[in-house]
DNA sequence: TCGACATAGGCAATCGTTTAAAATAAGTAA
DNA sequence: TTACTTATTTTAAACGATTGCCTATGTCGA
């Protein structure tokens, strides 16, 4: 493989010195108009490519951010990428993704490549089964701003961007309140997730306003499998007054709900309300979906996390003391068709 | 911000030589077990963290590769990405991911980033509206191989791998005919895509082998716009005999029709087939939808575009004369439910 | 006792770029 | 002519890690 060229080779053609061809490549105002433009000539023929390894070895700055979701196949994700990438960019910053694939240990080892990479700062929707949270605060120790997105840690102290997700479930709640229902079910997701007792919160907000009695049986937990929602619909539909609407951790899991339903008991497919949460793609073909949900503006989430993080990178560093940040992105509820 | 620990921190501490601690680290056996041992302890305790950027400068060498698609809310390509990241982290290599958003523009920034970063080589599915292939000659000219994927340049003479669109098209074209349709058509997609008109040799071909009349007016080209899809099927039913089923030059096209005819000619859904292409999510939820469809199988054209990329960095040069590497991934026929 | 040899560790150059400080050149005013 | 500016360029050190080669010390056999 050829080497590149170098500022080296550069100077050495035009019998000046490294420093002056680095200088007229920056447009160092101390360097002449002519000579800027014959090196600027000469590297262009000559297709010069800094070598920013060694730029970021010598600025000890890489002016990138690290960025680490579970799973690039979710589309949430995806967008609060998108999100990310245009704050980022605006700053000149560089982002740099990777998965977890919600494997914890496989975060650490994500977590270690950043560092020795030395990203400028990091932007972390943690696993799903995480429950050690030293390496970030290891990370904080070092100097090194990690904020949290979308899944917020367990434990507090740690600077987070968030859906606003009690606001979201008391919203979709309310909104099945409203249409009538009397008896409304929560399809919760994973016991492991804070999110899901976040919008249990919001779930029995609503039904206290409404003066709505709370009721344990109404609430079941599943993980994101077809089978335990298929598990707890039938659960829920052997009660003796089965709920009339369900409020569903996510709208998958709403539309596991359904079919469910649309298998065991199609005559009460059209009387019984979903509301969901999250994004639903191809909303527009479904034929049977929920009547309602909570969209979460990822893609605004992703650009909140980034400014936040840009700005703690350039912060004067307050020598302890600074508050914890805690942002909340306030969710709409999307009525379908 | 803290400066980090480095080798020559260690040292001093250990009253050594820079080069025995990072020996030490990297387990050379020139180095004895105790130092070895003292070494690492002190690394540990003072979490000493490699500095990458200073390792690949020295090094001159990343070992990591750049992959650049249009778009990461696309599953089509974060499965492919999945498949990459999977190879290239079997030999130790890292992947940064970058989306051109289908900008001929950004793309040339981006493939300009990762040179600067010197990536050891490219992986690429290029946007849909690239016509000038000179950033990536001159890419192969500095010695960085550059593989294609998912999306084969218009021009040939580059390495690439694709699924088999044209036996795609065939095969699904002849799901149609052995359906017993006999006025099938194309719903082909954006003609500055080769792969349109790949996939239209496929249509060909079945129509041939069956001895089915070649009829142009059956073959209508679409951007991914629902309005475009709408209107060719508006051209396609005014026809004196409309077409009995449609081939779709990908599954979300094809829903699209079925969203058409489902507005305008509801008495037809059920008659007319559809065959798509791609991936299609929540097909289980649909309750309108193509028949079947070509699955590609993005993941494992990850796991080859790297493979090749990988082999070709290791390959000893042939100093011109290597020929132009085409890797063709087949499609399977998926028929729903 | 001496040389040969193995073992453990140190020396020093090197990668490409940036940048503060010094050097040089070219005016300019006294 | 001299000293002082100002404009332009060079010098040289630094960033952190790697690695081929050299050195010091010890061991062993003859």
């Amino acid at each position: 493989m050829k080497r590149g060229v170098t500022l080296k080779d550069i100077a050495r053609k035009l019998n000046m010195s490294v420093s002056t061809v680095s200088k007229a490549l920056s447009n160092d105002p101390t360097i002449s108009l002519p000579t800027r433009a014959r090196v600027k000539k000469l590297a262009d023929e000559w297709n010069y490519i800094p070598n920013e390894a060694a730029r970021h070895f010598k600025l000890s700055r890489t002016s990138t951010i690290g960025l680490i979701i579970p799973d690039l196949m979710d589309q949430y994700y995806a967008l609060a990428i998108n999100g990310a990438e245009k704050v980022a960019g605006q700053h000149q910053y560089n982002v740099i993704i990777a998965q977890s694939h919600e494997d914890p240990g496989r975060e650490d080892e994500i977590v270690d490549l950043m560092l020795r990479n030395r990203v400028d700062g990091l932007l972390v929707a943690i696993s799903k089964k995480r429950e050690d949270m030293s390496v970030f605060k290891k990370t904080a120790y070092t100097g090194i701003p990690v904020i949290f997105f979308a899944r917020p840690p367990k434990e507090d102290g740690f600077d987070a961007v968030i859906s606003d997700n009690e606001h979201g479930a008391f919203k979709a709640t309310e909104f099945l309140i409203k249409k009538g229902h009397k008896q409304i079910g929560y399809i919760m997701g994973p016991e492991s997730m804070s999110v899901s007792y976040t919008r249990l919160d919001g779930y029995r907000r609503a039904l206290d306003k409404y003066k709505l009695p709370y009721n344990g049986a109404l609430v079941k937990s599943v993980d994101f499998t077809q089978e335990a929602t298929f598990a707890a619909m039938r659960r829920f539909m052997k009660m003796a007054t089965p709920p009339t609407a369900f409020f569903a951790f996510k709208n998958y899991i709403a539309l596991d709900a359904i079919e469910y339903l649309k298998r065991k008991h199609p005559a009460l497919l059209q009387q019984i309300d979903f509301a969901g949460f999250g994004n639903l793609p191809l909303l527009q073909y479904l034929d049977h979906k929920p009547v309602a949900s909570i969209e979460e503006s990822s893609y605004e989430m992703g650009e909140e996390a980034a400014r936040l993080l840009l700005r703690t990178i350039h912060e004067e560093i307050p020598e302890e003391g600074r508050p914890v940040q805690h942002i909340q992105i306030s969710c709409k509820l999307l009525v379908h068709k």
